[in-house]
DNA sequence: TTTATTCATTGACGTTCGTCGATATACAGA
DNA sequence: TCTGTATATCGACGAACGTCAATGAATAAA
């Protein structure tokens, strides 16, 4: 990339001899809107309640159960962790708007909120 | 758990109450396969190296960015944090394969490895 | 009421994470 | 060579996270 016929090779004149603007620098300008912080920040917070091995079997075996449904006392087992952390991870989804929660009798029952899972995922495949 | 044809109200006996298999319990038999342990965890050390607001920003100016590539120094002034973390970040995100490095000269640029956000977002939908 | 069961909440602990300043490394120009 | 610039790495700090035992709240049967 170094610079032709210039003496100094800095990324403005680099552009200048690509044909951009001398402050279009090494990148250049932006060819389209970036993602705002605000944006970024609950777009983040979603990726992170699914961003654990944990909370990705929870979900998983849910969606696999029959109904579409399962309770605590189900999911704790296969997971392999005790029942207050398993509780833990299942708020931890419902706040984020992946599972909701419907007690009958003693028992919670989670389930998949419809189309959650999708929205998280097609602003990756539009970037 | 207790057992069955007791007079105890299980979740057996309540499967029973509404027409299920003894057996079928609240959540019934699995339908499907689940994501196993491992797929689990790496799955999930993916989701977490996009799981975070600033991160989610560089990736967004890189793929806004002229040429689809951008160097250190041209992220740390829209983040506004240091360059050390700014560095940090983009090794995250390196190391977890959705930016890719190339030197030239004194400054390192780096791109978006095509396909990868897709890739990480297909398993969310086919859930 | 008493007992038993399911689930949520609390408090604590060790670990991981995000951030920075300071420093090291690599490269280009003089 | 020496100087300056761009980037990576190190060490440290506070905050957030994952986990558990203990406890509390709600429900149902006896």
């Amino acid at each position: 990339m170094t610079a032709i016929d210039l003496p100094l090779v800095t990324r403005e004149t680099a552009a200048v001899a690509l044909g951009s603007a001398p402050d279009a620098a090494c990148c250049g300008p932006l060819t389209r809107e970036t993602i705002s912080p605000a944006d970024a920040e609950t777009f983040a917070r979603r990726l992170k309640a699914l961003a654990d091995p944990v909370r990705l079997r929870l979900v998983s075996i849910v969606a696999a159960s029959e109904g579409h449904e399962a309770c605590v006392c189900d999911l704790t087992e296969p997971v392999g962790l005790s029942q207050p952390t398993v509780s833990h991870h299942l708020k931890i989804l419902t706040e984020a708007g992946f599972l909701s929660r419907s007690k009958r009798g003693t028992w919670a029952y989670y389930r998949l909120v419809p189309g959650a899972l999708e929205a998280v995922a097609a602003p990756l495949v539009s970037v």
